[in-house]
DNA sequence: CCTTGTGAAGCTGTTCACAGCC
DNA sequence: GGCTGTGAACAGCTTCACAAGG
């Protein structure tokens, strides 16, 4: 069983792009967009690496994952680098999420401006908590987990957040998946197993916190025995 | 000007854990806590492994740059591994945290119950909206922008929440540095320069679900073509 | 015997440096 | 001349497989 994961080209479009490039995708997606809104019409690996935040030799080298999309000696057109990226993440086409939990942080995310200008729209809102349901938050009716079925059928969602309690997210999880959710954002701080050709992600927000506090307390050297070498 | 990011041991406590390893220990941390709950006592690499969703050599292997505090043969104390990486993490203490932008996602962060648990306190809220000034959200009274100075100063905080829209991203990241805040933890989808000795990590929402995005694109086979390996 | 702790191998991702092309 | 696209070197992380040791 051989695991066929290339970077090769297939029939003229790139496939098996590598994970940490498809993570960079969206930030450049989201500097070209910024550049078309200042009306420039092309730039070089530097200035669009800059803007992204990125070195620009890795900037290239995961565009050329893609395809050649720029010219050389001149750089890249704005607007036609845009659409590939665009298209090769499938932004083409809007993808349709439901929210599990609509807590405080459910809340937040169904209002959250961001998403519908990167291809994502927030089409349904899903709680377990019949004090909830029925509630309108961020202009959409808060339905029943028992009907995730249907509203994941009818809306044709592939893809599910968990915003719920952590001892919830894996019985939300199962529902989501049973439901024909293939793809599942979890900021719940619990782990959910899924079965194989389901997606999840996960974001913890506690976890990010404890990790800047770990370097905090380095910087600060809780153990003063340290020559305090000055953090370059 | 040489980095020393060597993960040697210095004077009994080990040194330069590796970035990828110390994202890691709060999961293990996470599910150590759990175990305890459990009354569990004490535990092997694989059950602790299976726990945090690791490889279980990864796991030994992340526990060896702190020490040696397992048996042979026999397994970890929960009790005493779970204080030995909440040490090393900076967890025998409280990070108090200031909150900056409080909208939705701002509230729903202020009033995350994740956080005390893990050594996160919340201790300031602020907004620039003169309108949100007074307010009082997850029993916080929300500041001025104009006040950060004193509040951080105050209360001795050095992690920043960056809850803005983007826009107003850099301009409070420079706020916070001015203020003395050396670790951020920006949500805005933009990014921030901060000078050499401040940290920040970026959460993207969006991205999260552009990623997924991808991969749900791929498995529907927009051209399908492919001989549709069966994704193990 | 059992499980930890760890060198070594393998893999993924990053950076360099330059050939290729406009 | 200048910038892209990319092989090759490099660095970091993961996994294996086994020696060390209770």
């Amino acid at each position: 069983m051989t695991i066929l994961r290339s970077p090769r080209l297939a029939d003229g479009t790139a496939r098996g792009i590598p994970d940490a490039t498809v993570a960079r995708l969206p930030v450049y997606l989201r500097a070209l967009n910024a550049l078309t809104e200042q009306g420039v019409g092309s730039c070089s690996s530097i200035e669009l690496a800059e803007k992204a935040g990125v070195n620009p030799a890795k900037l290239r080298k995961d565009l050329s994952y893609l395809g050649s999309y720029g010219t050389r000696g001149v750089g890249y057109d704005v607007e036609y680098l845009r659409y590939q990226i665009a298209r090769e993440m499938g932004q083409t086409q809007d993808w349709e999420v439901v929210i599990v939990g609509i807590g405080n942080l459910g809340s937040a995310l169904s209002a959250y401006q961001g998403f519908s200008t990167r291809g994502i729209r927030v089409a349904a809102l899903v709680d377990a908590d019949p004090q909830r349901v029925g509630s309108t938050v961020s202009g959409l009716t808060v339905s029943s987990l028992d009907d995730l079925d249907a509203i994941v059928a009818d809306r044709s969602i592939s893809i599910g957040v968990i915003a719920t309690p952590g001892d919830a997210a894996q019985q939300v999880a199962d529902r989501l998946v049973a439901a024909g959710v293939t793809s599942i954002l979890n900021f719940a701080p619990a782990l959910v197993q899924v079965p194989d050709g389901v997606d999840v992600r996960k974001v913890d927000l506690s976890v990010e916190l404890q990790i800047l506090a770990y370097h905090e307390q380095r910087k600060t050297g809780t153990d003063s025995k340290e020559p305090k070498v000055s953090n370059a």
